[in-house]
DNA sequence: GTGCGGATGAACT
DNA sequence: GTTCATCCGCACT
């Protein structure tokens, strides 16, 4: 188990590295409880110049200040008043780049993400939707702006390729509001699996 | 200070 | 397919 190192996320080709991530392993470690999954769909936001971020048109808040931060860091908010989204921050400090993390396919402390789903079984729906998984591990506006090389959340690289054909790029999902950018087919997502967000589309 | 609406999910019909 | 929960970020006054 080899967590990404800093200069992984400092890549500026924020697309690039929506698809490297996936097949990556995302852990949280809360309370001494670990869980996490495979990364098996996410989502690229391209900084200033993408209508669908938060930080389009060099917007800076106290919210969005997160993204302009190094890559590497977390960058976690409220969505709708109910659901709590992961991304993570990518490229230099400056550059607001971030990748959504979609659906996780669960592999470690599932036991303890039933319980905070409040589900008796394993479903699909444990950690597929971007809420739903930060749920699964516990994630909310605490863990915004971590270190992903610390020890309360980070991502490994276990080997896993994910070989083209099995690679799937379509348009992202809920941004409409992006006009003209909501056509971009920057959502990616393995072909099959099971814990993706919506499997058609 | 006020008002609008959102990078969703689950429970409905 | 439709509804709605639920709260803060953000723009504007």
């Amino acid at each position: 188990m080899t967590k990404l190192p800093f200069s992984y996320y400092q890549d500026q080709d924020v697309n690039a590295l929506a698809i490297d991530l996936l097949g990556k392993y995302l852990f949280t470690a809360i309370d001494g409880q670990v869980t996490g999954g495979m990364i098996v769909e996410t989502e690229a936001y391209n900084g200033i110049e993408d209508k669908a971020s938060h930080a389009y048109g060099g917007r800076f808040t106290n919210r969005t200040q997160t993204m302009y931060e190094t890559g590497g860091l977390s960058y976690v908010y409220l969505c709708y008043g109910i659901h709590h989204l992961f991304n993570v921050v990518t490229a230099p400090k400056g550059i607001p780049h971030a990748v959504l993390i979609r659906g996780l396919e669960p592999v470690e402390g599932l036991e303890i993400m039933l319980v905070r789903r409040g589900m008796p079984l394993l479903k699909r729906n444990l950690t597929a939707g971007p809420g739903a998984l930060a749920k699964a591990l516990g994630i909310d506006r605490n863990l915004n702006s971590k270190d992903l090389l610390g020890e309360e959340i980070w991502i490994e690289d276990r080997g896993v390729h994910i070989p083209d054909q099995q690679l799937i790029a379509c348009p992202r999902v809920g941004v409409a509001y992006a006009e003209e950018d909501a056509l971009l087919p920057w959502r990616y997502y393995i072909k099959g699996n099971k814990f993706v967000s919506k499997p058609n589309s």
